[in-house]
DNA sequence: ATTCTTACA
DNA sequence: TGTAAGCA
């Protein structure tokens, strides 16, 4: 199917979804005319791709455990070696959150030490402007 | 009307 | 990611 309807079908982005052929999660074969023709099981795999992405993983690592992997959210059939994946994930996860909660305590203790400052600092001068922050 | 690629915000 | 440009 083209990516009309696959971005129809799924409720993602015809943007996203050439980003994650790029990123090599979907794959496609090409129509005469050059359009991009997808399986038609594509919608499934999108769902399985979001599901891994809401998971935090990186595309990287969906990347290679999709292929093994049937089914979506939290009911799906992983390989060992799949699981074993998740499994090194989920432990770099615990490690990073560690580190954060050891930043977090150290900011904390400023917060907790400072004394009441006079006056706050003038706004620094001339720099290029940091527009917004919000990421959606 | 749709999709494609490239590139900027 | 959205959006715009210039094609096919």
């Amino acid at each position: 199917m083209l990516i009309g309807e696959l971005s129809r079908r799924t409720a993602v982005s015809t943007r996203l979804l050439r980003y994650y052929e790029e990123q090599g999660l979907i794959t496609s074969r090409r129509l005469p005319n050059g359009y991009r023709d997808f399986p038609e099981d594509a919608p499934e795999t999108v769902a399985r791709i979001r599901g891994l992405l809401s998971a935090g993983l990186s595309t990287e690592v969906i990347r290679d455990l999709l292929p093994c992997a049937e089914g979506t959210a939290p009911n799906l059939e992983a390989c060992p070696s799949v699981i074993g994946a998740l499994r090194a994930e989920a432990e770099g996860m615990q490690r990073r959150i560690e580190a954060l909660s050891r930043s977090r305590e150290a900011v904390l203790r400023y917060i907790a030490e400072a004394r009441p400052a006079a006056e706050d600092p003038a706004p620094a001068p001339g720099r290029p402007e940091a527009a917004s922050a919000g990421r959606a």
